[in-house]
DNA sequence: AGCCTCCTAATTTTT
DNA sequence: TTAGGAGGCT
């Protein structure tokens, strides 16, 4: 094991005995403030306790009281504790928020950090035990990527059927599950065309050779350790005497057996979660290990936190009518002190432009503060969406309005273009060892090193068993290429040992390297010269890396943790509309919040529902669908972010892949408790018909008569139908539920004729499911699905 | 080596 | 519809 430095974190202290009286004399004013279960959640230290915290509860208010109660009884000191996340956003708030409440900054809690951060300190330790070097670099999924591309050309497999982003997929999957290629299960083997073993062992050989790791093995690495090393294990387990963990049903198989492995001593694990916020099983989430917890550790303390201090009653109903149609839940009911507040609203557009318009017209209503609201902010209002392509109907309409909006998610700052290439730059000034990052700039900018070049080098490499810096050393003493691109080779390497010698003479030059770095490779002179739009912004951000420099004592610490930690924040003064996803949503919250788009199909997602990932139901009566499960979860997810005011809207039509479909209302419309839901007139489709009540809108959709008949025959529309008919006459004894008939719902039959975008006209011959058998007459026989089928009769004239 | 055109596929995303 | 990638052409 390697040597702990001096501010170790785990550095030998004597840790204060604790009396009785002792932890009576200190107090604790910060107990004050709770409410009786969010108390017991914080009082009880010691075993395993389970904090059910449904949405605006209060559960951080929980977990970091419970923090600062250990410490400031003397149960634990700040090194004892370990305290995961999965953002650095949530660990960075967790830590300011002990600090406050314990009046003072927290020097130290080294161990409060996302699972990713915490695995990479604790590696480093340990890298030699996995054939990893301390230094180890970490791959971002672009270098993944690129590695599986060269191992799949490499195995001769053909990239176009086989793509790299399916075996990244696969081989995360994997690691998710802490399976290393050597434990594989048999279950596995024909995964990848069968060749998905393989290709798993080589690239993990290969990520050894190059001294680097991917995110999934970070977990999965420390894991094997702590399997194969129960004296490593034992000494974790001592050191870290309380775990606590947030979002617990959002952790993956790998990181539920590291919890478990540390929590086995002395059992000391506090989890906090919500099952019915757990939206994350596509990328390896287990809600079962939320569900599984008091299994796992008898006797666990289950606290269920279930005031809600953020919404309106309304909102609350709204959301629990909607997650009761799940049938996988600990069961929790939300409620709230608070009183009055307006009703989730419902309105169904005619598309989804015009539902765009809408929402437009309406924040600038909130914003001015008419219909007898207080004016609110921008920065108090959000759209919600369920994919990312629904944020550009909002963004064209907002542009046009000019109502200021940020969008967040998209690109990290570390994912970018120009930042990837600047910190392969220096990569490569601190280790010319590291291929891959080589491979990445040697050609950028243009040195005249195209493809054959590349090949050149790395067949030099190969052949004297050297990294492709050397080989192209070899290349340029051999004049192996020639032209251009030998004396471009010849400069970046000469380039290369310049700025590593300078390095390892002054190490804390770093920041004025890394800009000598950028300039004497033409890289900042490569943007100067773009004539593109983006050029200046790439220079913004490059100047913002070298800023960020600033805060590291070399390039070296830089380096080890960037890609950990470099997440972009924005942070600008002007109030805006916030347009994310509901995913990126988890955790926030908003007085007023928009979510559009909830048509089946669209929300929940089709793909979702089509996964086909079933489980039988507890009382027997049936399969649960586990992908519409997590949808609806979703769909609770955006509810309660809202505080004051949830509008949920639907289009009649909508435009997908470039084509005009006619939408369904979401079941999940169905599902919300008519009594806490307000239909609104849609203006354009009700009363005293197209844009009678509310005023001109322009131009009319409508105003092609034939599409208009359409219109009013389309499913949507007599769905929507109903849906005014309950709000003018609501049936007093069924309050749970919109339920509307939908018998409207058309579905096609044997020998039906129909029409696909690309398949043009075809003839029904069978059906499985939602997937159709269509004859098609020019195409041939196909399989697809439902979805992308319309009646021939349709085809020609689907609105606009 | 670099540009251009054709083809294909198309949630959700943190680290 | 559109974006990104691959392959072909100059």
């Amino acid at each position: 094991m390697s040597e702990f430095d001096e501010n170790d974190a785990f550095e030998a202290a004597a840790r204060p005995s604790l009396s009785a009286q002792a932890m009576a004399a200190r107090p604790m004013p910060y107990l004050d403030g709770l409410n009786p279960a969010q108390r017991e959640a914080v009082e009880v230290l010691n075993g395993p306790v389970l904090m059910l915290a449904g949405a605006g509860t209060g559960k951080t208010k929980a977990l970091t009281t419970r923090i600062a109660h250990l410490l400031n009884t003397g149960q634990a000191r700040t090194n004892e504790i370990l305290a995961v996340t999965f953002t650095n956003k949530a660990a960075r708030e967790m830590k300011e928020r002990v600090a406050s409440l314990l009046g003072q900054t927290v020097e130290g809690m080294p161990w409060m950090g996302t699972f990713h951060s915490i695995c990479v300190k604790l590696l480093r330790r340990h890298a030699e035990l996995v054939g990893l070097k301390t230094n180890f670099t970490i791959l971002d999924t672009d270098d993944q990527i690129r590695l599986m591309k060269q191992l799949i050309a490499a195995n001769n497999i053909d990239e176009k059927r086989w793509p790299a982003r399916l075996l990244a997929g696969v081989i995360d999957n994997w690691k998710n599950r802490a399976w290393t290629p050597e434990v594989l299960p048999a279950s596995e083997a024909n995964a990848f065309n069968g060749r998905g073993p393989e290709l798993y062992a080589q690239y993990q050989a290969r990520l050894k050779t190059l001294n680097a790791c991917d995110f999934g093995d970070l977990l999965m690495h420390m894991v094997t350790i702590f399997q194969k090393h129960d004296d490593i294990l034992k000494q974790y387990q001592s050191w870290f005497r309380y775990i606590l963990v947030d979002e617990y049903q959002d952790t993956n198989v790998a990181q539920y057996l590291w919890l478990r492995l540390l929590a086995a001593g002395h059992k000391n694990i506090c989890c906090v979660g919500d099952d019915d916020q757990s939206i994350y099983g596509w990328r390896g989430a287990e809600v079962g290990n939320i569900l599984r917890f008091e299994k796992d550790f008898p006797g666990a303390k289950v606290v269920r936190l279930e005031q809600n201090y953020r919404s309106t009653a309304h909102i609350l109903a709204a959301a629990s009518g909607v997650i009761a149609g799940n049938e996988d839940r600990l069961g929790k009911e939300l409620w709230t002190a608070a009183e009055g507040g307006e009703k989730v609203r419902l309105i169904g557009h005619w598309d989804g432009d015009e539902e765009a318009r809408w929402v437009g017209e309406e924040i600038e209503a909130m914003q001015s503060g008419t219909r007898g609201r207080a004016p609110m902010s921008l920065d108090d209002m959000a759209i919600l969406v369920r994919a990312s392509h629904q944020m550009r109907a909002f963004e064209d309409r907002f542009l046009t309005i000019g109502l200021p909006y940020r969008v967040i998610g998209g690109p990290r700052f570390y994912e970018r273009l120009e930042i990837r290439d600047a910190m392969a730059y220096f990569r490569l000034a601190v280790s010319q060892d590291d291929d891959l990052a080589f491979e990445r700039i040697v050609n950028t900018p243009r040195r005249g090193l195209g493809d054959k070049a590349v090949q050149t080098i790395q067949g030099l490499a190969r052949q004297n068993g050297v990294s492709l810096v050397e080989g192209a050393r070899i290349a340029v003493d051999t004049g192996a290429i020639k032209g251009k691109g030998g004396k471009g080779l010849a400069e970046l390497v000469m380039g290369l040992d310049r700025w590593h010698a300078q390095l390892r003479a002054e190490a804390d030059t770093h920041v004025e390297m890394a800009e000598v770095i950028l300039e004497e490779s033409g890289y900042t002179d490569m943007w100067l010269n773009d004539k593109t739009p983006e050029a200046p912004g790439r220079l913004e951000n490059l100047k913002e890396l070298v800023k960020a420099l600033e805060s590291f004592e070399n390039l070296q610490g830089f380096l080890e943790h960037i890609s950990l930690i470099m997440d972009n924040d924005t942070d600008d003064a002007e109030e805006k509309v916030t347009i994310m996803t509901l995913h990126g949503a988890k955790g926030l919250e908003y007085p007023a919040v928009f979510l559009p788009g909830w048509e089946d199909g669209l929300f929940p997602s089709q793909r979702s529902m089509d996964e086909g990932k079933v489980k039988e139901t507890g009382n027997g009566s049936g399969l649960v669908n586990l992908g519409l499960e997590e949808e609806r979860r979703l769909a609770y997810v955006g509810i309660t972010r809202a505080e004051e005011i949830c509008t949920i809207s639907f289009a009649a039509n909508r435009r997908v892949y470039g084509q005009w479909q006619s939408q369904l209302p979401s079941r999940f419309v169905d599902e919300l408790p008519a009594d806490h839901v307000e239909v609104l007139t849609a203006p354009g489709l009700y009363g005293g018909g197209y844009g009678g009540a509310a005023g001109d809108f322009g131009a009319s959709p409508l105003e092609d008569k034939a599409s208009r008949v359409d219109a009013y025959n389309s499913p949507g529309w007599k769905r929507m139908q109903a849906q005014g008919a309950l709000r003018s006459k609501p049936s007093p004894n069924e309050s749970r539920g919109l339920v509307i008939d939908l018998e409207a719902v058309s579905s096609f039959t044997q020998g039906d004729r129909v029409f696909h975008t690309k398949f043009g006209y075809g003839t029904v011959m069978g059906i499985e499911g939602d997937k159709l058998d269509i004859e098609f007459d020019k195409a041939g026989a196909k399989k697809v699905v439902s979805k992308f089928i319309v009646p021939a009769a349709q085809a020609g004239d689907v609105p606009f």
